[in-house]
DNA sequence: AAATGCATGTAAGACGTTACATGATTTT
DNA sequence: AAAATCATGTAACGTCTTACATGCATTT
């Protein structure tokens, strides 16, 4: 028999939980820093979330407020760390969603202008520019630590949107040189 | 003054009337085998969402049944063209979304074994491997039509996912020749 | 005769964001 | 004195998946 599964926001806190992060504020920021781009959580889910684990005895939060300002801390428990090490392993199920409207306008781009069309790539490449550009902040601050975890991932989300911005690129090229109506 | 905000949901779906699809049936199979990789829609989504976007006056149904089967067709309104046409037009602040658990796992997996970590990014790999394939299969049957939306966004699909296996790949290599502990 | 495909729909619950509300501490 | 940061939380709403239920038509 095996622990009771977590739930998508419990997953993300446990481990942060397990990487040193105290409270529902801290692991916010951090998420925000870190797994934000292949997995987000807010505010609305996280306080909820912690309750919640406390009550399945996941983890353990304390009063430790900082001078008159309330702050609550929390660690993982036996169960927890139990919990966490299940979810841990790897598995084929693994969610793995997508949700991207820019791409759903290209899919539907026949129906508007090929001008139009050529406008979408060019905001699709600017948008995730910008993304790229806070990865690739974040990984000159984490120099020689690419072999971890937490690097690993950031390598990775480097590399597609990366890809995601050549592809624009050359796809801006490519549709420029074509006759804008080829039937 | 602009025509009312589309849902999620109420996008794919005036999207996919536009090209021709009738049913919720047929949007939903449709979605499946085109924007199922980066637009999902589930059919307890669809047919809610069809009678909304009736009410809202974007589009129209007739029932129109084969045999003794019921079956409601529609069609695109005037107010409809007009909604898809605006929100057809590019945006910087587009939905781009995505949550990789697999990622997560990645992400923590300092806290388990270096075995594991191989693990995880290998089940990774074969996972989209498998989604590769499906796409794959699917540009084979759309030959000569890669300058138009669908195949654009097959391409780039394709694109990322070969991205993906191909840093798993090498990453598994490069983790295996690594000492498993070096602090 | 059975299996697959076509076709529609609902109910319950899980999940999520946004906006709002509050207030202390620290920095500028 | 103002602004930014630390810190917690809720309520409303929007969204989505899953599981269930039904039944005809077509293919095997």
């Amino acid at each position: 028999m095996s622990t009771p599964a977590l739930t998508p926001t419990g997953r993300v806190i446990l481990g942060m939980i397990a990487l040193g992060r105290q409270t529902g504020y801290d692991i916010k920021q951090f998420v925000d820093k870190s797994t934000r781009h292949f997995w987000a959580a807010s505010y609305g889910q996280i306080y909820p979330e912690l309750r919640r684990l406390e009550d399945a005895g996941l983890i353990t939060g304390q009063s430790e407020p900082t001078g008159g300002r309330a702050r609550t801390v929390y660690e993982l428990t036996d169960a927890g760390r139990a919990a966490l090490g299940d979810w841990l392993e790897p598995e084929p199920d693994a969610i793995f969603e997508v949700r991207d409207e820019s791409m759903l306008k290209l899919f539907f781009s026949d129906l508007g202008t090929s001008e139009q069309r050529i406008r979408n790539i060019r905001a699709m490449r600017e948008a995730h520019e910008q993304t790229l550009a806070q990865l690739c902040s974040l990984e000159a601050k984490s120099e020689g630590h690419l072999h971890e975890g937490p690097g690993l991932t950031l390598e990775l989300g480097i590399g597609l949107h990366r890809g995601i911005v050549e592809w624009c690129a050359a796809t801006e090229r490519r549709l420029a040189e074509e006759p804008p109506d080829a039937g």
